[in-house]
DNA sequence: TTAAATTTTTAAAAACTTTTTAAAAAGCAT
DNA sequence: ATGCTTTTTAAAAAGTTTTTAAAAATTTAA
C-alpha cells in the first residue's frame, strides 16, 4: 500500500484528508510539526509527502528539503493566492502544489501523477503492499516500521529482489549466498533463513505471499 | 487461445469489445480499475493488453508500466484527438494506440500485428491454445489460472517442450527424467506421470491434444 | 473374434522435502 | 574475557510427492 506522509498543522484538515486518502487505498502517517515530519521521513519511508507550509516548530520547506534528499516526492499544500510560497516551493524541488481549499479528486490525481513520475526512480522496492526495501540505505520497512534483518537475511532478500519473479533453485541460492568455492554449508541453513526472513517480512508467515515455495524446484519472489 | 486483458472503465465498450474479440477467437479478461488490471497481469498471464487511459482508482499508465515489466505488449485506447496522451503512452513503451471510436477490423489487425512482433520474445511457451508455460517463473497456467505441478510433473513437461514435435520413446523419457546411471524406476511410473500431467494440462484428458500417445513407440508433444 | 500386448486408471505404501524447534558454535563489540 | 547476536547444525513434525502394484480398458494382430 502506498504510504503518504501528511505534514500539516491543522487537525481538521488532517482528519479529512486521512479519511479520504484511506478510502482511495493510501496509507497515511501524519505529523503536525517539522521535527516530527523529518523523523518520520527518516524512519518510515513514505512514498510521497503532502506538506503544508505552516507547521509547528518550523515550516514545510525544511520537510521538503529532507524529503528531496531521500528522493521522495513532495506536493505542497498552499493557501490560495499565495504565489510567493508556491514559487519558492517549486524552486526547492517540490514536484507539485495544490491550493486550499482543494477538490479531493484533483488532489488524488496529482498524487498519482507524481508517484508515476517517481516510479523506478528510487532504489526502493515494494514487496506485496507492505514491505519496502531501500537498497541504498540497506533498510527494510514493513507497514512503515523498520525491520531489523541480519546480514545474511538481508543478503537473501536482495538475491530474491534481483531475481524477482524468477524461480531460484535451492542450489542457486546456496551458491549465491554461501559460495565458498564448492563446499557449501548445511543445506538446511538456507531453509532456516527462508523461515526467518518470512517471519520478518511476510504479513502471515504461515501463508507466504512474497517468497513462494515451489516444492521440489526452489523458491520464487513475486 | 490468445488471452487479452481489457482495461476499460466504460461498461458498454467492454461488452462490445468482448463480444467482437470473442467472435475473432480471442479470450478476454476485463478490469474496470487499475488495481484490478494489475492483479490480472500478475496472475493471469494475458498475451496482450488493451488499455483505456481513464480507469477507476488510477489510470492506464500504471497498467502500461506493469505490463511492460512483464514483457506484455500494450495497445492504448484513446479519445480521438488526444495527442498528448498518445505521445505519453508511446513514450512509456506502449506498442500501439487506437483512437475511439475505432473500427473493429482495424483494432483486430493492430492486435495481430503487435502479437506477431512479440512472438518468440518471451520465454513463454503456449501449448494447444490453453496452456502457457513460463520457464523463468517455473509457472504453468491453463486458461489463465495457475496450475500446480509437482517437481517431476514439471520436469516431464519441460522435457516435452524441449522436444516439441519429436517422438520420445518411453525409454528416452525414463532416461531423461529418472536417469541414475542404468537402473531405472518401475516403467509404470512414467505412465502414471503422463496421466497426471494430462489431467492437469489437457482440456479433455480423455482426448489428449498436447501430449499424444504413439502406441508402441512412445509419446509426442504437438 | 479372441488372445496378447500395451496403455490407462486407481489406490495405497514408501520416500522425500520442507517446515519448525531448539541448541551448539562462531563472531563481534565492549 | 564477557555477554550479546548471528550463524550453523541437528533432528522431529508435517505435509507432499514418488513409486509400486494390480485391475481395467484399449488397441493390435493372428
Amino acid at each position: 500500500m502506498t504510504r503518504i506522509l501528511l505534514a500539516e498543522d491543522d487537525k481538521a484538515i488532517i482528519e479529512a484528508l486521512q479519511k479520504y486518502l484511506r478510502s482511495e487505498d493510501f496509507d497515511t502517517v501524519t505529523a503536525y510539526g517539522q521535527r516530527e515530519a523529518e523523523q518520520i521521513l527518516a524512519e518510515s519511508t513514505p512514498q510521497i509527502c503532502l506538506v503544508d507550509l505552516s507547521l509547528e516548530n518550523g515550516d514545510g520547506y525544511g520537510v521538503c528539503n529532507a524529503a528531496k534528499k531521500r528522493n521522495i516526492p513532495v506536493v505542497f499544500l498552499t493557501a490560495s493566492g499565495d504565489e510567493m510560497s508556491v514559487v519558492k516551493g517549486l524552486d526547492m524541488g517540490a514536484d507539485d502544489y495544490i491550493a486550499k481549499p482543494f477538490r479531493p479528486r484533483e488532489l488524488i490525481s496529482r498524487i498519482r501523477r507524481v508517484l508515476r513520475q517517481y516510479e523506478g526512480t528510487s532504489k526502493n522496492f515494494v514487496l506485496g503492499e507492505h514491505v519496502i526495501v531501500d537498497l541504498e540505505k540497506g533498510q527494510v520497512t514493513k507497514d512503515g516500521k523498520i525491520v531489523e534483518l541480519s546480514a545474511l537475511e538481508y543478503r537473501l532478500l536482495t538475491v530474491f529482489i534481483n531475481n524477482k519473479g524468477i524461480l531460484l533453485s535451492r542450489n542457486k541460492l546456496l551458491e549465491d549466498i554461501w559460495d565458498i568455492g564448492g563446499d557449501f554449508v548445511n543445506d538446511n541453513t538456507l531453509t532456516v533463513y527462508i523461515k526467518r526472513l518470512r517471519e520478518k517480512i511476510e504479513q502471515d508467515p504461515q501463508d507466504p505471499r512474497i517468497i513462494k515455495t515451489m516444492r521440489g524446484l526452489g523458491y520464487r519472489m513475486d
